[in-house]
Parts: C-alpha cells; sequence; structure tokens
RNA sequence: CGGAGAGUAGCUCAGCCUGGUAGAGCACCACGUUCGGGACGUGGGGGCCGGAGGUUCGAAUCCUCUCUCUCCGACCA
C-alpha cells in the first residue's frame, strides 16, 4: 500500500477525551473514529489489526476443535424470556422493537441462542463433544462507557460454547478451551494470566478469567509470580485428550482479580518473594455452567443408556475488539505503538526520504514491488513530508520494521533497517535489506 | 445511576465575567525557499459558537430548557 494512496488520518495532537494510552494511540494513529459514546468507526488501520486478531483467534479456535457459526446481532425476545434471562439482564441489555412490534434485543451474548440452534438439531450423545462458536459483534450498554474501545459498547467478541454428555466430558471441554487461550494470546505476543472468577450473569461455577498484565489495567490482581513466565503449549497440545495436567499446573497456583481475592489464602499460598500484586485488563473468560441453560430450554440428548439428559454447557468468551486497545497497553513507548509481528497492520514500512529523486524512487519502488511479490504486506510511504514528519508517523503507528531509502545512504550502496521495538538500526545493502524480509 | 466538568474551524484551545457582526497555533490549498528525526515565508479556504426558547436595538457572551460528550464512583468481554 502506498501510504499516498492509503486512509491514514494521523493526529498530531492528543485528542482531550481520552484519558488512557491506548485510546490516545488508536485516536491518534487514524485506527478509530468514535461516533457515539463507546461506539466506534473502525479507520483503515485499526480495521486491519482488527482482522489479523480475528483471524489468530478463528485459527486457534479452530485447531482446537471448535466449528464456527455466525449468529445473528438481533435476537427474538422470546429465547430470553425462556431463560428467565429476558428480566434478570438489566438494562443493559438493548432492546428495540420492529415494525409489527415485536421485541428483539441486540445480543449481548448467545448462550440462549446457540442452545436453541443445538436443541433443534442435536439428539443424540454421539454428536457430542461439540463446540459451536462465532465471531460476532455484540451490545451491551454500559452505563459508562470509556477507555476506547477497552470499555465500549459495541464491541467484537468471540464467544464459543460446548455441549457435553456429562460434567466429566464437560471439563475436558473447557480444559481445551482453557489452553485453547493460552495458546491464542499467546500468539498474539500477550503474556496472560488465567484467574480464578466469579461467574457474573452468564452464571455456573467454574470459571477463569485471562488477564493481561498492564499497568493501566482496570482491575488490580494478585498471583505466584511462577505463573508469569510459564510455558506455553505447542500447537500439537490438542492431540492430547486429557488437558487436565497443563490446567491444573496453573490453577495449582494462586491467581485472583480483586472481586474474588482472599488475602489470607494469598498469603498463606504464595511465598512472600513470589507474591505479585499487579494491574490487568480481562481479555477473555472461559465458564462451566453446567445444566443452567440446557434445563430450561430443553436442550436434551438421549444418553447410550436410553435415557434423556439436559446437556452440560460452557461459554467461552474473548474480546476481540478489546484485543486491539490491550496490545497497545502493554506494548507502547513514547513516541508510539510497538506491535506485536502477528498483530501487525503491516509487516513492514518502506520510507522514501526524497521522493523525487530519481535513484531514489527507483530503488524504492525496487523493493516494494519485490517485497509485494513476496507476500508482504508492506506501506510506502511515497509522501512528500518531510523526513521528521515520516519517522514520526511511522513510529507512531507502530510496524514492526522500517526500511528507509534515501540518497546518502545510497551513495554508499546502502538502505537502513530500523527495528520498531528496540529501536535498532542497521545499515544494509539494498539486495540484503530485501532477503531479509523476501522470504515468504 | 450519584458526583464533577466540557460543548466555539479537522485537532488543541482563547474569546464569555464587563453583550456591539468570530480568533490563534497545528492541519488543509497555492506559490516560493527548504529537505537524513514533526521546516519557513507570503497568500488563501474553512465555523447559523451543540440545539430550542427568552431578555435586548443587538447574544458565542445574560436567563431557562434540552441534547451530547468527558472525568470520578458503583457495574461490566
Amino acid at each position: 500500500m502506498r501510504l499516498s494512496r492509503f486512509f491514514l488520518p494521523v493526529l498530531r495532537e492528543t485528542p482531550s477525551e481520552a484519558q488512557i494510552v491506548s485510546h490516545r494511540l488508536m485516536l491518534r494513529a487514524g485506527m478509530i473514529r468514535q461516533e457515539a459514546a463507546g461506539i466506534y468507526a473502525w479507520l483503515p488501520l485499526g480495521f486491519k489489526v482488527l482482522k489479523k486478531i480475528e483471524a489468530i483467534v478463528r485459527d486457534e479456535m479452530d485447531r482446537a476443535g471448535a466449528i464456527e457459526i455466525l449468529m445473528p446481532t438481533l435476537q427474538p425476545a422470546e429465547l430470553w424470556k425462556e431463560t428467565g434471562r429476558y428480566d434478570a439482564y438489566g438494562p443493559e441489555m438493548l432492546r428495540v422493537e420492529d415494525r409489527h412490534e415485536r421485541e428483539l434485543v441486540y445480543g449481548p451474548t448467545n448462550e440462549d441462542m446457540v442452545t436453541e440452534i443445538f436443541r433443534a438439531y442435536v439428539k443424540s450423545y454421539k454428536a457430542l463433544p461439540l463446540n459451536l462458536y462465532h465471531i460476532q459483534w455484540k451490545f451491551r450498554d454500559e452505563v459508562r462507557p470509556r477507555f476506547g474501545v477497552m470499555r465500549g459498547r459495541e464491541f467484537l467478541m468471540k464467544d464459543a460454547y460446548s455441549f457435553d454428555i456429562d460434567q466429566e466430558t464437560a471439563r475436558k471441554s473447557y480444559n481445551r478451551m482453557y489452553v485453547a487461550y493460552l495458546r491464542l494470546f499467546s500468539r498474539m505476543g500477550l503474556k496472560t494470566i488465567p484467574m480464578r472468577a466469579e461467574t457474573g450473569p452468564i452464571g455456573g461455577d467454574l470459571s477463569h478469567e485471562f488477564i493481561v498484565l498492564a499497568q493501566t489495567g482496570e482491575s488490580q490482581v494478585y498471583l505466584h509470580s511462577d505463573l508469569v513466565d510459564m510455558a506455553i503449549p505447542g500447537e500439537d497440545v490438542y492431540e492430547q485428550d486429557d488437558l487436565e495436567p497443563i490446567v491444573r499446573e496453573r490453577t495449582n497456583l494462586y491467581a485472583a482479580t480483586e472481586d474474588v481475592h482472599d488475602a489470607a489464602r494469598f498469603e498463606a499460598e504464595v511465598p512472600a518473594g513470589k507474591r505479585v500484586s499487579a494491574r490487568g485488563i480481562e481479555v477473555g473468560q472461559v465458564f462451566y455452567f453446567g445444566t443452567k441453560y440446557s434445563k430450561p430450554m430443553k436442550a436434551t440428548v438421549t444418553g447410550p443408556d436410553g435415557k434423556e439428559v439436559p446437556i452440560h454447557g460452557g461459554s467461552y468468551g474473548v474480546g476481540v475488539s478489546r484485543l486491539v486497545g490491550a496490545i497497545i497497553e502493554a506494548s507502547h513507548d513514547d513516541a508510539g505503538i510497538i506491535w506485536p509481528e502477528p498483530v501487525a497492520p503491516f509487516d513492514l514500512a518502506l520510507v522514501n526520504l526524497k521522493p523525487g529523486d530519481a535513484a531514489t524512487d527507483k530503488a524504492c519502488e525496487d523493493i516494494y514491488a519485490r517485497l509485494t511479490k513476496a507476500g508482504k504486506d508492506v506501506l510506502y510511504d511515497d509522501t512528500n513530508e518531510r523526513p521528521g514528519a515520516k519517522f514520526a508517523t511511522m513510529d507512531l503507528i507502530g510496524i514492526p520494521y522500517q526500511i528507509v531509502v534515501g540518497p546518502r545512504g545510497l551513495a554508499a550502496g546502502t538502505v537502513e533497517v530500523k527495528t520498531r521495538a528496540t529501536g535498532a538500526k542497521e545499515e544494509l545493502t539494498l539486495e540484503a535489506a530485501i532477503n531479509r524480509f523476501g522470504k515468504a
């Protein structure tokens, strides 16, 4: 993409409404545009990142054996009345009426609907376990939206729902998602810690929140320091039938958000030198809720013994749009965002320091053409901005690598390759620079 | 939903107290000089001053109502 043809409305000044760093940087980098309180339009740069995150989530869910569907944003109110949540959910749920005066809700979550879909088709235990997920926009009419996309009213969420014949197998499904979450956040360059959590309005009795440690986190968390650098399971982990050991290794160590924090237990279970108290951002949550929905909704299957039993369910959410903010909170510096490579909006930036200079233009076009052909997503800054402004923009939008091409370097036969995260600069020949990134 | 604050140009803000036909910096456009870490000059475009009432000869400015947004708290992926 040529920057001169791209739509990248970067702001030099910080919009006054933004308080936290991720919100400020997302506005400055031209990633989002606020349209109403807690409601954002995604501009090209932000949308690219959102899609990258979504793709990683999807890929990991598929690996873990979940099956993607897509449920609508609007749901009939009857479904919610059937489970009693129409009243239980409160004003946070957006309710609308269509022209026939039928009540609809803009889905804040999908347990009710997915259970309805399940019960319509699945009648035998032989179809289990089953895990259906979708990635869809949700709406929760928060009293006080804030922090940009970190707490919007409209947000993109991946929600998966597992169906099992009994508690024991449901536990396996739960563990599978637990491990999938460890991997999926790690793949985005995030360190997340699973923590015991309250179950909230979703209900149930087994739940963990996945928390990114960040100084600007919204909640206080307490944990055993060994959890921080625990190895992430490899991609072949799903071949194992029983993931309990991996889960147990973590749940044996104390980790809790302040809602469920027990100071006495914390001190009893964690040696003084291992106690960590930090701020965190919740990016995912897993629940096991048993028959909470299957009983009232009569989502039953016939078991091997011929008896009809309600399925045991779990639900598993990832805040996809929130992750964009969370990643920035965890990875930025004074100059701007530092994208982890897997979620970066572009693989690398190519900076032409002197457009109009024949040799510089030619070198840039050459690099651009060859890297693009090699499958790299390159942002080519071919604008007439002054070099300082170009560097500031590139640092702000946080593309992992920059190839800087100018007459001075070319005279010496080199271009500069900069790594955003470390600030490291190398002088390479043009060929060396291309080869550095050109192997697709 | 309680408490606090803000709505004036795309962004950051001044003007309001003490009414008199709307400003600055940045951004944008043109020309020129510049050009390796956010250049400079000259000229230019852009605002029914959130909305509705009211007071007044006259309202961005005073009064009333209303909408929106932000912050702190309680609540949440």
